[in-house]
DNA sequence: CTAGGGTTAG
């Protein structure tokens, strides 16, 4: 038998009858309770609305009740409908919020900080921010909260010179930033690259008397970091315990630091073990770099392609105790993709997954991409197939690993089955598409593409997609269309533009044009040896030996220094690298011994030297011994001795690879019945019985 | 509304 409540604890019995049915998630069931209640207590009513809410009512049945409240003349306080405003919000219902404005502006209602920071919000989401901030003009009175609120909602909208401007206006009103508004404006100064705003804060910070966290300082170091002053960075990190007494960097200072440290290195010294000697430096002042630093570091040194000192770091970050993550294993094998370490990759593969990392999407995209460009491609589609929810990098990754290898109808294959699944392509997706492309010579699809693109999927060409049709066009022959493309594009063509122009003309011996593709090209470039090597190789095929005098003489004037060519090969545990400066290979005598055996046994196949590859006004007997100490021959050669019979050969070479070359590795791979793989700085040459995957234009 | 540092594809 329920007991009936004495009249003057009616409210009382209301609201805890309320809670448990709010409890139970009966919303519905505590409106009613409410209703048929036998109270009239507004207060009541109030938190009524903000229980309901803030135990996970629906939106709509919180605004049928308020509808419901209103009707019946309910006096609502600024707690009730700041509630309602953030429903409104939730149901986007701008229309309803704007009632309530309407309505609390007629009454003279006092707008507090939340209510207004509720309209705030709501006019944002609904309206714009705009409205947003002319609500905040319209607001008397400032609290600390609501600047805060009105310059993160700026933030948000990426109004950036707009939040700087309030920070100015609320410093001169003397309110207090939070420590999260100091550390996204900093973000917005280094992203507008707006240096002197970022040091205004800094020194806004440093002036006032407020205590900053540490994020706050951290956040300081990383915008002076990204604006390039390494020094400014570096000092504040080691003085940071000067500024406040006590005050010590925590892992993350050291990360914001160590960032700054390894350009520091990189940009002042050009070397990493500098920047090595200041981590321990800073290791010696008592610090201790968490995962988060090392894998800062070891993407640091990826940054600056310096794969040997990231792999390098992972062993030295192993050997202090700190486990990796999957952050760290992702960092790692984008090391191994850069310059094709395949079995380190591997390592990495296995070790990632004896440590649990299994179906880590990051880590599945960045094993596709490692195997790709190690020269697995079917290992990579492995790792692809076996992705249960794949996202648009997957496929994208996987696309870009097809494209490289010029298997353009595997990648058009990909892209139909992605938008089968729903997925939306971005402009990387047509950089992949518009790469298999040119890499397979299939100018109508590139088209077809390069036009879709925009008008199916509203993407517009950027420079990478441009120049993949400059490319595409130019190796199909099409030169003057390529030259018209260019004259045609609303962007400033670059030197990737020029530079796919003139390997073009290259092929298809175009002397006219290679010129006006190279005067261009030396413009914007013009310290990158490679592109004077091209047309000089383009002048030689003419034997045009004065112009290739000419050319190597301003290169001299210029100052222009002709860049390290290498070319690399895996055996067992040790890279040998093959390259135009340094020490010769050890075993070089007999390598050549081996490489001359080789010339006679496809010379009898049919290879001829192609002397057009030798720059240089000498006897034709003395070019085919040029052409001999090529690296890429040297390091096939040295796979072929080492690598036991029938397994694949593996080069890498950080430039093009040359005709000649490319000629003989066609004939090697089927003198030898081999199949060799050659990474060259543009894409996948797989060499198999006397013909290239690439059919011959790169 | 406050919490922010290191991850994948050209």
């Amino acid at each position: 038998m329920i007991k009936m409540p004495k009249k003057g604890n009616l409210a009382a019995v209301d609201g805890s009858m309320m809670r448990n049915y709010l409890e139970f998630g009966d919303f519905m069931s505590a409106a009613k309770v409410f209703f048929v209640g036998f109270t009239r207590n507004y207060l009541l009513w109030n938190s009524f609305l903000e229980e309901f809410a803030s135990f996970g009512g629906d939106s709509h049945d919180i605004l049928e009740v308020f509808k419901e409240l209103q009707n019946k003349g309910v006096e609502f306080d600024s707690k009730a409908l700041t509630v309602v405003l953030k429903v409104c919000l939730a149901l986007m219902d701008l229309w309803f919020g704007m009632k309530v404005h309407a309505c609390l502006i007629k009454r003279g209602f006092h707008v507090d900080v939340h209510l207004s920071c509720a309209l705030i919000n709501l006019y944002e989401k609904c309206w714009g921010i705009d409205w947003a901030n002319q609500v905040f003009d319209e607001t008397p009175l400032q609290e600390d909260f609501l600047w805060n609120t009105i310059v993160m909602v700026n933030l948000r909208s990426e109004r950036w010179e707009n939040a700087l401007e309030l920070f100015g206006r609320m410093q001169s009103a003397s309110a207090k930033a939070t420590d999260g508004i100091i550390v996204k404006l900093l973000q917005a100064c280094g992203k507008l690259r707006a240096f002197n705003e970022g040091k205004q804060i800094h020194g806004a910070v440093f002036d006032s008397t407020e205590d900053r966290d540490l994020s706050s300082w951290n956040s300081i170091i990383s915008s002076y970091a990204v604006n390039g002053y390494l020094n400014d960075a570096r000092d504040i990190f080691l003085q940071m315990n000067l500024q406040r007494a006590g005050f010590k960097p925590d892992s993350c200072s050291i990360t914001s630091a160590l960032q700054a440290v390894i350009e520091l290195g990189y940009s002042m010294w050009g070397r990493s073990e500098e920047a090595l000697a200041v981590i321990n430096r800073i290791k010696s002042l008592g610090y201790t770099p968490n995962v988060v630093s090392w894998t800062a570091m070891i993407s640091g040194c990826c940054q600056n392609e310096n794969y040997m000192d990231a792999l390098q770091f992972f062993s030295q970050m192993q050997e202090e105790n700190v486990k990796p993550n999957s952050t760290t294993i992702c960092s790692l094998l984008g090391a191994c993709a850069g310059p094709s370490l395949l079995k380190k990759g591997e390592e990495i593969h296995c070790f990632s997954m004896r440590h649990g990392f299994v179906d880590d999407i990051y880590i599945a995209t960045a094993l596709i991409d490692m195997y790709s460009k190690g020269g697995k491609l079917e290992v990579a589609h492995e790792v692809f197939r076996n992705i249960k929810e794949k996202t648009l990098p997957c496929w994208n990754c996987m696309m870009m690993g097809y494209a490289i290898y010029g298997r353009g109808e595997e990648v058009f294959t990909l892209f139909e089955n992605m938008c089968k699944t729903g997925i939306r392509p971005d402009a990387i997706t047509f950089t992949a598409l518009l790469s298999g492309c040119k890499n397979s010579c299939l100018v109508m699809e590139g088209w077809n593409y390069f036009d879709s693109m925009k008008k199916d999927y509203n993407i517009s060409p950027t420079i990478e997609h441009y120049s993949c049709m400059v490319d595409l066009l130019g190796k199909a022959g099409f030169l003057d269309e390529a030259l018209d493309f260019i004259n045609a594009m609303p962007i400033k063509a670059d030197a990737s533009i020029w530079g796919a122009l003139l390997a073009a003309c290259r092929i298809h011996k175009d002397i006219k044009l290679a010129e006006i593709a190279a005067r261009n090209l030396f413009r914007l470039e013009p310290y990158n040896s490679a592109n004077y090597m091209l047309l000089m190789n383009i002048y030689s095929i003419f034997q045009r030996w004065d112009d290739v005098e000419r050319l190597r003489e301003s290169m001299t004037a210029m100052g222009v220094k002709i860049s390290n060519v290498w070319s690399w090969t895996q055996v067992k545990q040790t890279i040998h690298v093959f390259s135009t400066e340094g020490n010769p290979h050890p075993e070089e005598g007999e390598i050549y011994f081996e490489l001359y055996q080789l010339v006679s046994e496809i010379r009898k196949l049919g290879y001829v030297p192609d002397i057009n590859c030798v720059h240089q006004n000498i006897d034709d007997k003395d070019k085919e011994k040029v052409l001999l100490s090529h690296t890429e021959k040297l390091a096939m050669t040295y796979g072929l001795m080492k690598v036991k019979d029938g397994s694949p050969i593996r080069v890498v070479k950080n430039t093009r690879i040359c005709q000649d070359c490319h000629t003989a590795a066609k004939y090697i791979s089927l003198a030898r019945n081999r199949d060799i793989f050659l990474r060259d700085g543009g894409r996948f040459h797989h060499f198999m019985n006397g013909e290239c995957s690439c059919n011959d234009r790169w």
